[in-house]
DNA sequence: CTATCTTATGGACGTTCATCGATATGATAT
DNA sequence: ATATCATATCGATGAACGTCCATAAGATAG
């Protein structure tokens, strides 16, 4: 803790990770390690309402709908955005305590 | 700006990534998405002196010398580690600035 | 019931990547 | 010079992953 810098993202510089630690921190940098859905995170952010549509994403990015759903999926499983089903569309949102998660890992004013 | 929450890694998420941001931020993240080279970070970060050799290293980790070598070298080509070579062997320190631009990316404080 | 619309899933393909053994590079010691 | 030590590089291999096309699943409209 002599300056800012050693200050900073403690949680993960301050010390030596355990393997079970590193590992989880891994798998859930992984899923964010992907421009299509750095992209997808920020889209669905910034729509009004904070929430999008299926069809709306993939008319924003230039991927097809497969991939797209793909994409959803993997952030879905991870944690990172919720779903929620409404006739034949599917809104997507931010799930709220994800970031905080990973800010906490890597930040460590959150700390 | 309504919550804590939507403060939170505001880079990431306040509004839509260009392409070309969001794969330079996948890429550095990709780095970090890696549960050995985390392992490395948080050792040499919290050896005594704030630096290690490989050595120390490839005894620390269950992996073998080629491939803790193969790390320290992606980091350091990422930016994230220094490294300097003294006779036969190799320091290797964390990168003052590296943690505070990802800091920056992921994290509203820092900004 | 049939057609259409929206989204998800399955299968395939090519690429990337982590890991290892073997070896090269470079430095020190005898 | 020769042997030894520390580290980096090379080549190969197997797994994981992003992307696409085709198709299934589910809902609505006519």
């Amino acid at each position: 803790m002599s300056s800012v810098k050693s200050m900073c993202c403690s949680p993960v510089l301050a010390g030596a990770l355990t393997a079970p630690e590193s590992q989880e921190l891994a798998l859930a940098l992984k899923v964010l390690a992907d421009p299509v859905r750095l992209r997808l995170l920020g889209l669905i952010r910034s729509t009004p309402g904070g929430r999008a549509l299926t069809r709306d994403l993939v008319e924003s990015l230039d991927v097809t709908q497969p991939t797209i759903s793909h994409h959803l999926g993997v952030l879905f499983d991870a944690g990172f955005v919720e779903r929620e089903r409404e006739g034949r569309e599917t809104w997507y949102s931010i799930e709220p305590d994800s970031f905080t998660t990973i800010c906490q890992l890597l930040d460590p004013h959150a700390g």
